[in-house]
DNA sequence: ATATGTGCAAACTCTTTGCATGGAG
DNA sequence: CTCCATGCAAAGAGTTTGCACATAT
């Protein structure tokens, strides 16, 4: 594990393992829930509120990235992966990479107001729920 | 007052008009808090979980609109004001309407993935907020 | 050995719900 | 007069914090 900045990130424990394992192995951005419930295979005593100290910490460091998509809770992925945006699909509410943002995002604000960055999400259904009665689990 | 699909939406009370005509005169979508912060100066009883039995209601009657965007919770506004985005201030979290969207938003999204709706944030530091110490009020 | 990480439970915030009373129709 | 709406309080969900114990370094 390597960090960018020198910036403190803490000790390497079984449980930070995990839950990086977890979102390197992710397709898009999870939850902290989601995070949990699966880092529990590993670490079946994980508590959620490690999971948060840990997206926090981490988050902080670089090394992950906060999104936040409409409707749920903030969501976590890799932090050195290129701009992209997310799919959200509106029945599972399972987030998805998007490919690269392919255009330029130009939107008129009022004069003064400085904009620093964007979200786009689309909002939908994805292919498996299109195909599927039932709501799939996360991963 | 007139519903446009014939939706039961109702009483016509004191809360509820107080309600509508603070985000009439709002300049882009509030929170719930918001609302009954400001709403408060009509009907100083006004509870909370009434603002948000009657922004359940007139949302799903098409009366107002709801906006997720990153960060908070949930925000209204009115519901018959054509397309557009929103700006969100990083400092004072307050939400406003930009102009219409103007260029075609295209994103790829992956095989069999339909896309329903699409959500456009710009992130960054409204005016007063450039030119102000302190974190200026909702509204 | 020592300082940080962990799990549990409690605190907190946001939102919803149950219930007795108030008020619109 | 009859329901629906209201306000309060309690219940839930998501997130943070305090504390005693475990563990990486």
């Amino acid at each position: 594990m390597h960090t960018r900045k020198s910036v403190r990130i803490g000790r390497d424990t079984r449980q930070r393992r995990a839950i990086l394992e977890v979102l390197r192995k992710a397709n898009g951005p999870l939850t902290p829930s989601e995070i949990c419930r699966w880092a529990r295979r590993r670490v079946p005593s994980l508590g959620i509120a490690t999971v948060y100290r840990h997206l926090r910490v981490l988050t902080a460091a670089g090394l992950l990235r906060r999104v936040e998509l409409p409707g749920g809770s903030a969501r976590f992925e890799w932090g050195d992966i290129p701009h992209h945006h997310h799919f959200l699909c509106r029945r599972c509410t399972r987030a998805f990479c998007t490919s690269s943002c392919r255009r330029r995002l130009i939107e008129a604000v009022p004069r003064g107001f400085k904009v620093e960055s964007h979200e786009v999400t689309l909002i939908g259904i994805c292919r498996q729920c299109f195909h599927r009665r039932k709501q799939p689990r996360p991963g």
